[in-house]
RNA sequence: GCCCUGGUGGUGUAGGGGCUAUCAUGUGGGCCUGUCGAGCCCACGACUCGGGUUCAAAUCCCGGCCAGGGCGCCA
């Protein structure tokens, strides 16, 4: 028999439990961690959102009725305490609560499907089956806080320099963007996909006067990549910004980063401890190393990369060896850069692309823009595709488009620089990759 | 998609032709008034599926399914 929730209501937090407190009686809410069962006296570990509290049931200091009941909890029920703070030097934090009145709000199944208290650790798999008992885990929700004050951050610094947030559409008609797999949905009667990127959207809206602007959402990629850096959708952020080159959005770009790790460390202590995690902030710029040298280096650590070729993972192991923070490599070949991105008018063959790297993962990619329409479409031929199917796209660059340049940055590539995740499903609740679609 | 490795109680593991299938954690019960990875006692609970070899298969072989790692793919 499980007991209602009534007019009974959370006063504090565990962490709000001080020794000091000058408010003897609370109530917490939470789940039981741990019972300890000494006969004469019980501890119950109760856990909430970011903290667990001891409460301390002596049988002679509560009655015999609820202390049966204390006796008679299970692990991970779900319970609201009122009890009187008590300093006790004792007790973990220095402070515990002698219940008074307890109730039990719902009961948990035994045994648990994998334990929450880490004395036996879970295999990924396993734990994401179990997803909602393995967020209860500190270590493994520190992640997602960490996300969420990355992404706040992010929000603040562009809005504080006047950009837009934008939602594009994520259903699309199109598959003839070229590269990525698409997954291909019904739409009414037709065939339609899942947007791999908003960068055609983002960029018809430099045309507009919303010409500096933002969107943080999800990317679907139909790729069969089964890697530890590779999900089959992912959050972008994405950025686009009229009257601007390359140079302008890697400044916006490095000061983007440096600003939310600088921000992740201040509000997040406490998570990163637990995670283990010193993060250092950056300094910007960051260095910008020519993709032409980047070969070099790779060759040089005996990796074998020829120029024109795109990175491999040897490749980027052999540079994050040398580079072991944040870079950007610069000067890509225009041969394996997109379309839409410019070439470099003295010498076509290089473009105005940037990668941003940190140590070997890629974390965001960019590049001042083709406006152009005339050397789009010759880009657009020239890499196989049809310019037809990009009319609607196209049309925008007949009609007054400033030059413009902008990037997408992986926000769960950048969460695991921020929280040391070796698995980029460790940033994401639930993860989509190539078995996965549950839970 | 390719290569490698693996699948043993709820979880994490040991074992690797004949064992009562190991250990930890857990779960259920008992003892214990200061635990804090509590301790002690008792009990419970497992060989991925299908086929084959063999007197005998969890163990060897083949196939499926699933998982882990590496690579490729990733405009």
């Amino acid at each position: 028999m499980t007991d209602s929730l009534k007019d009974w209501r959370r006063t504090h937090y565990s962490r709000e439990v001080k020794p000091e407190m000058n408010s003897p009686k609370v109530t917490l809410m939470g789940w039981i961690h741990e019972i300890r069962d000494l006969g004469g006296i019980i501890f119950l570990l109760l856990r909430d959102r970011d903290g667990i509290t001891q409460i301390t049931a002596p049988s002679k200091k509560v009655s015999a009725k609820l202390f049966e009941e204390i006796r008679s909890l299970r692990k991970e029920s779900v319970v609201a305490v009122e009890g009187t703070v008590q300093e006790s030097p004792q007790a973990p934090g220095g402070v515990e609560i002698i219940p008074q009145r307890i109730l039990l709000l719902n009961t948990s199944h035994q045994p648990l499907p994998l334990d929450p208290t880490e004395k036996v650790r879970a295999e990924i798999d396993t734990r994401l089956d179990s997803r909602f008992l393995d967020l209860r885990k500190h270590s493994v929700n520190s992640i997602f806080k960490i996300k969420s004050r990355m992404l706040h951050s992010v929000r603040v610094f562009l809005e504080n320099q006047e950009f837009i947030e934008i939602n594009t559409p994520k259903l699309v008609a199109s598959a003839t963007e070229g590269g990525t797999e698409l997954f291909p949905i019904t739409y009414f009667e037709r065939e339609a996909f899942l947007g791999q990127s908003p960068q055609l959207y983002k960029q018809m809206m430099m045309a507009t006067s919303l010409d500096k602007v933002y969107e943080i959402a999800p990317i679907f990629r139909a790729e069969e990549h089964d890697t530890l850096r590779h999900l089959n959708e992912a959050i972008s952020i994405d950025v686009e910004v009229a009257f601007a080159d390359q140079k302008d959005v890697m400044t916006l770009l490095e000061n983007l980063v440096a600003n939310a790790i600088k921000d992740v460390k201040e509000h997040c202590r406490e998570e990163l401890d637990t995670l283990g995690m010193d993060l250092d902030v950056p300094e910007t710029p960051f260095p910008r190393v020519d993709y032409a040298e980047v070969v070099d280096l790779v060759n040089s650590k005996g990796v074998n990369l020829h120029y024109g070729d795109d990175l491999s993972r040897a490749a980027e192991k052999a540079l994050g060896e040398i580079m072991d923070s944040y870079y950007f490599i610069t000067n890509w070949p225009s041969e394996i850069k997109p379309f839409y991105v410019m070439p470099n008018r003295k010498n076509p063959k290089i473009s105005h692309a940037f990668d941003l790297m940190y140590r070997d993962l890629e974390i965001s990619s960019g590049a001042m823009r083709v406006h152009l329409h005339d050397l789009l479409v010759e880009r657009i031929k020239g890499k196989g595709l049809n310019p037809d199917s990009f009319n609607r796209y196209l049309a925008a660059f007949q009609y007054g488009m400033p030059p413009h340049a902008g990037w997408g940055l992986g926000a769960e590539r950048f969460t695991m620089c921020l929280t040391g995740a070796k698995n980029v499903r460790e940033t994401v609740l639930f993860p989509r990759d190539r078995r996965r679609l549950t839970p």
